[in-house]
DNA sequence: CGCGGCTTTGATGTTCATCAAGTAAAGTGG
DNA sequence: CCACTTTACTTGATGAACATCAAAGCCGCG
């Protein structure tokens, strides 16, 4: 869930109520290892985090707010891989092959990043058995979510595609039916592989069937039951 | 690329010259253990390595042949997410973030694969750093890829697609501009996300066209530089 | 105040899926 | 090994879904 914190940028990570699970298998010596080699900062919103092609020295991890993967096409069109939310890692499937960054990485709201040193992770990686296992299934599970989901987006038709959209901002990211897109039409074109035009073509349609309100940014959705149903069946 | 080996199915892992590099790291003793808790059996064209859903009990690598993986979409429809060569890991995605498999895995041809126990491969995970970051690397480079692969099919239209395929069938399966598919129509077309009758269509487009030269299954690639071009502007 | 980008709606055209029907190939049982 | 059945392959005709093009209204920002 998409939530607004405010937290203290200069304490140790031993504490720290932000911390993903993922270091729960690490001792307070390791803890504080991680915490003497990594970094907190604030990002404003339309900041870029990574940049692609850039050498990858950090793992990051976001602390607070939402950013954006995006992966610039051959054609030049830029399309949205993926956008993570607090406690999701940055960069993540790059970050143990590549040298350089995969994905372009921006900041739709203002934001707060952890940057822990890149080789100070593998280090842990290497020393701590179960936090090594622990990561493996963590790339594991983005990796095979992001699959399915690019899978789901192109087995849908333009109004399935929307409906999944809606309820996903709803459910995984606002954790309310109510809420305002923190994109734009051309941005939401990009995630799910359509034209703006036809995301507010299908915007329009949904709200003439009184399905959803539309005012700018602003979306409520009226009729949850049957939006899931359009995504279900397009 | 995929070649015929004739393989002595009893021998141990350490001089095993069908072994992965992935293993290069493990010592002597970690590699008796390995074999100690593997099996390797043959796989008859056409039947099921793995099966979606079924309890993951197992590593599975393949030695020989090659074999596809497939996905049932909600419609019922299959698609073909990756055909693996000799080599490759089977089922990687899933094998260390879930308890049963994702994808039904199926022999294309008569091939071989070693099955390692799983709870093996996760011990020597736990006890070998240079190990878990090795398997870490290979994972994220698999996922990667399949993401990578995935997105460039959406992005091209269906005379690139078809060029693509064929493209990659001569350079990474075969190594050579004439082949035989070890697919049907209907299977090309689940590998890329088109129909049957499409896949006929522009394959006889491309032998009209003096592209291709297509006998049933027997394929030869008489204009590879066109081909390529195909594949890069659609 | 005016410029440029974002949004919206309508009209048009292209691409591709679907339907139909026929031919070739590959199993299957006697 | 041959008749029979089934499955794969192939081509053409049609229609639906979606992209593209065009034009106008809206909003924020210098």
């Amino acid at each position: 869930m998409y939530k607004t914190y405010i937290m203290d940028l200069s304490q140790s990570c031993k504490n720290c109520q932000f911390r993903s699970h993922l270091f729960d298998k690490l001792n307070q010596e390791e803890l504080d290892f991680i915490h003497r080699n990594k970094q907190t900062t604030a990002v404003k919103k339309g900041a870029i985090v990574n940049k692609s092609g850039d050498p990858i020295r950090e793992f990051v991890y976001l602390v607070e707010g939402l950013v954006k993967f995006q992966k610039i096409g051959k054609n030049g069109k830029e399309q949205i891989v993926s956008i993570a939310r607090p406690l999701d890692f940055v960069g993540l499937l790059s970050v143990f092959s590549k040298d350089s960054y995969e994905y372009t990485v921006t900041a739709l709201v203002d934001s707060v990043v952890c940057r822990i040193d890149i080789e100070s992770m593998r280090k842990m990686v290497q020393m701590n058995g179960q936090f090594s296992l622990d990561i493996l299934k963590y790339i594991s599970n983005i990796s095979d979510e992001i699959i399915r989901h690019t899978y789901a987006i192109n087995s849908k038709n333009l109004r399935g595609r929307i409906a999944m959209l809606l309820v996903d901002f709803a459910d995984k990211y606002f954790g309310s039916t109510s809420f305002d897109l923190p994109i734009s039409r051309k941005e939401m074109a990009e995630m799910i592989d359509m034209t703006p035009e036809n995301v507010i073509r299908i915007l329009s349609e949904f709200r003439r069937d009184g399905i959803v309100n539309v005012r700018g940014k602003h979306i409520e959705i009226l009729n949850m039951s049957l939006l899931s149903k359009i995504r279900d069946l397009g």
